[in-house]
RNA sequence: GACCUGGUAGCUCAGUUGGUAGAGCACCUCCCUUUUAAGGAGGUGGUCCUGGGUUCGAGCCCCAGCCAGGUCACCA
């Protein structure tokens, strides 16, 4: 492995912290007393106290035989003061003048323990009385400074290096936990909703031999020991309606699903789906939890209803308006496509500029119209509802009009964010609705969908009216912390691998030329560049190679440049 | 999948018409006991994404590829 010169000297460092007797990598549990945002959110309660404190140092200013560093623990950030004749003495400096100032070094991980006071500037700090190194760091981090007015200088924002190495996105953008400490108050805040409810949280099979619920590329895989293909959820809506069934009220599931389909920045392979299924209750039930949640959620993660969204103020604030489908292509369109067929339709969208062709059914086309036309005006929450059958073949026909479905999906910022039905509960359409399915994707389609047989058979013992949701979590993580990117919402977004390091073994060309120089050296370079019969860019990066290995080495002499084995 | 943009020091970025690879921070040496993007003096550090080609000469031009970001397409 080649090392980098500055890593060369953090290794170095590492040895001669060794030979002072000094563990780089103690054992030792190290109790602290204190985390930094204790005390700098309360420092009259620490003033003068003794602190133990851990963390790494992300910073380090060094005055002659004083200094002050930035230590950062996991709730914040803090300033130290290291002063020689505190963490050692005259007669034996080592610790201060040695290991402090020369051997440690930014990104190491150090415990203090010493008194919490204010510097003559007002910053609150802790005067070090003793020093514990608790791990040493061998790669440098990138050094990112914020100002006296809060601007963030040499920011580490190369999006790859971030995503590839997150844990230094994390140590040194402390926005990006604040992302993510949010994430978790968004799903908590959640799962309290739910559970005081008395909801039940439920765990359904992740591999699953039909790919159901949805329509979507899956992953497949295979199982050895059943010699059987098996696949990666892409929903999980068929095993939370089984329990439905089993006789709970009301079950949810925070789901991984896998989607083998483009990447985007609103796409990634796996991503999170909250699916909750309540018994005995209807989509207009399920409009008035969901707004009543979402507001919840805003406010236990932002403390507002208000977010801010790029340009967008959306309000989360219930309850939200409720707009048919049609109605909203009536508006926004000016054309009333209630009742018309698949020809009809296509006229519509012809006028309004869409490109349609002869597979498109009545059901596609005005998904169309409303995905063209209508859902990007959608910015503040608005349930949008009543879709066409043909789109809904797990959704229960509308209870006035046989042409739509109970189902509604939740327009934030222009994008979806929830989707939700009355479930279909009669096993005689529902298998209907599959076959219709089937026909559809037979037309043209390479992926045939499968019929869950079971999941038939389970309706087929009485499924009570049942209302469900699926929320798309990422999307709604994005809309709370203002990320355009599903990438800045999960920690490790899919990425393809790296390259692997170059060899540091010779290469053909390179095992060639060195040859070629041990048997004729010492030989003019130009002789020895007609020999080779390199281009000039092989010959150039060929014997840069050699001398780079310290194999060859180039003497200059009143004869001309001469090339030797070293 | 198509197109556009980018890839240069540990990090952020310059790099003129093709002519000896640069800056700031970081790092190393020295000075400095309440500083804070600390400061002062000096110094080290490079696979210019990879592979071909053109040229006396390529970070720069040409071809192919890799990786990322963006736009679009596809896709619940």
């Amino acid at each position: 492995m080649q090392l980098s010169p500055l890593e060369i000297i953090r290794r170095e460092s590492l040895q001669k912290l060794r030979e002072l007797g000094i563990n780089p990598y103690p054992a030792d549990e190290f109790k602290t007393t204190a985390t930094i945002q204790q005390i700098t959110s309360n420092f009259d309660a620490f003033k003068g106290k003794e602190v133990v404190l851990a963390g790494r140092m992300m910073s380090r200013r060094i005055m002659g035989k004083a200094s002050f560093a930035e230590l950062k623990d996991a709730s914040g950030r803090m300033q130290i003061y290291v002063n020689r004749d505190e963490i050692s003495s005259e007669d034996d400096p080592t610790m201060y003048n040695t290991v402090f100032k020369k051997l440690l070094d930014m990104g190491d991980i150090i415990g203090v323990k010493g008194e919490v006071f204010k510097t003559q500037v007002g910053e609150v700090s802790v005067n070090v009385k003793e020093l514990t190194v608790l791990a040493k760091s061998l790669r440098p981090l990138p050094v990112v400074k914020t100002d006296a007015d809060g601007k963030v200088h040499d920011a580490f924002a190369d999006n790859e290096q971030r995503y590839r190495r997150r844990y230094v996105d994390l140590i040194v953008n402390d926005h990006v936990k604040e992302t993510f400490i949010k994430r978790t108050k968004i799903t908590n805040s959640m799962r309290n909703f739910f559970n005081d409810r008395g909801y039940l949280e439920v765990e359904t099979p992740i591999l699953q031999p039909i790919p159901g619920g949805a329509a979507a590329r899956p992953f497949m895989t295979h199982h050895n020991a059943l010699d059987m293909p098996l696949y990666l959820r892409i929903a999980n809506e068929l095993y939370l309606k089984r329990l439905i069934v089993g006789g709970f009220d009301a079950v949810y599931e925070f789901a991984k699903d896998f989607r083998n389909e483009g990447m985007d920045r609103t796409h990634n392979p796996e991503f999170t789906v909250m699916e909750l299924y309540v018994a005995y209750k209807d989509y207009n039930w399920m409009m008035d939890m969901t707004e009543e949640l979402l507001e919840k959620i805003a406010i236990d993660t932002n403390g507002t209803s208000t977010v801010q969204i790029g340009k967008n103020e959306v309000s989360f604030k219930a309850p939200y308006p409720r707009v048919p489908i049609l109605e909203a292509i009536k508006i926004h369109t000016g054309y009333d496509v209630a009742g018309m067929n698949d020809v009809e339709l296509r006229e519509v969208c012809t006028k309004v500029g869409i490109q349609v062709d002869e597979t498109m059914g009545v059901g596609k086309l005005i998904d169309e119209l409303f995905g063209e036309k209508c859902e990007h005006l959608y910015i503040q929450p608005t349930f949008i509802t009543d879709y066409p059958k043909e789109m809904s073949p797990l959704t229960k026909e509308h209870r006035d009009n046989p042409a739509l479905t109970e189902r509604f999906e939740l327009m934030v910022n222009g994008k979806e964010l929830a989707n939700a039905y009355s479930e279909l509960n009669d096993p005689i359409d529902q298998r209907e609705r599959f076959e219709e399915q089937m026909k559809l994707s037979a037309k043209g389609d390479d992926e045939a969908m499968f019929i869950d047989q079971d999941f038939i058979r389970a309706l087929e013992y009485g499924m009570p009216p049942t209302s469900g949701i699926g929320i798309g979590i990422d999307r709604l993580v994005m809309f709370m912390t203002n990320n355009a990117s599903i990438q800045e919402v999960l920690f490790f977004p899919q990425m393809r691998p790296e390259k692997k390091a170059p060899s540091v073994e010779l290469n053909e060309e390179e095992k060639v030329l060195l040859k070629m120089i041990e048997t004729n050296a010492p030989i003019l370079l130009n002789d020895l560049k007609e020999k080779s019969g390199f281009s000039n860019k092989k010959w150039d990066k060929t014997l840069k190679g050699l001398t780079k290995h310290n194999l060859a080495k180039v003497t200059n002499t009143d004869e001309g440049l001469f090339v030797e084995v070293v």
